[in-house]
DNA sequence: TGCCGTACCCACCTTGAGGTAACCATGAAA
DNA sequence: TTTCATGGTTACCTCAAGGTGGGTACGGCA
């Protein structure tokens, strides 16, 4: 079973990119994998549906303020999330994923879930590994 | 046309993992987007044979020794590169990619190219965002 | 004797992520 | 008039990633 992996594809992918392009799609790739933001993209993608500041505070357990409205911000700027502010008192802020987001979320999907199926070897493989060098 | 990731799914992945399992999952897949990981891997997956360390530092422009002996380490732990120790003098090292890393490429793969081909329209939700913004 | 080349390790420093806690603006309710 | 709720901002702290520049081990070679 030969495996091969098309990175001559990547590469005619991102060959295509001058430098900036392609340190974007690094920057985005790499913000995924930040701390809170795919968390806070599941979430919002799970309900469906508009969600305010501080349900979503509750929803993702653990995180600051500050980490959250930071988070937040980017998504918004990348265009992942959408944020409608509502003039009333208190104010009131509603999130909401966008299209694109949920077409990312789909690839990712697969990746966590072969990674959450493949602990084992994991495991195996790092006890193998301490052993060895115990 | 109904977008729905099925999270449920996942969730059901997850919740047969206790609490252990589940941060393991999480660290493997951030580890995937720290700096030099994914290019690492993606190096030595294109050569498709063994790589002394010198040779990989040359391909994977800008890693630093530190940084390029550190991931080896942890992707070694992981099971997803061997080593190999050449007993000669000066010394020679080889790393090879295993089956399990290829596999996990192949989920990455399409994540990044759906980033690479999609960066105008991040570029463009920024640019919205920073005009809005302005 | 002393230097070379490989694949490291270690000490030190800078940078940025991310946490905590305090403060702010607003108008309705008490 | 004071209080409250919401969605922030800001100052300050800690910790870890990651870079730089040095040292190390080894036998061969001049």
């Amino acid at each position: 079973m030969k495996r091969h992996i098309d990175w001559v594809e990547v590469n005619a992918a991102c060959e295509a990119l001058d430098e900036n392009e392609d340190s974007l799609t690094r920057e985005i790739v790499t913000r995924l994998a930040e701390k809170w933001t795919l968390w806070t993209l599941a979430e919002l993608a799970a309900a469906d549906a508009p969600m305010r500041f501080s349900r979503l505070m509750e929803r993702v357990e653990g995180v600051s303020q500050k980490s959250l409205t930071k988070v937040l911000r980017q998504l918004e700027r990348d265009g992942l999330v959408t944020r409608v502010v509502f003039a009333q008192v208190p104010p009131r802020v509603e999130y909401q994923t966008t299209e694109i987001a949920l077409e990312m979320l789909e690839l990712v999907h697969p990746l966590w879930a072969w990674a959450s199926s493949n602990v084992g070897k994991f495991q195996a493989a790092r006890a193998a590994y301490d052993k060895r060098r115990k």
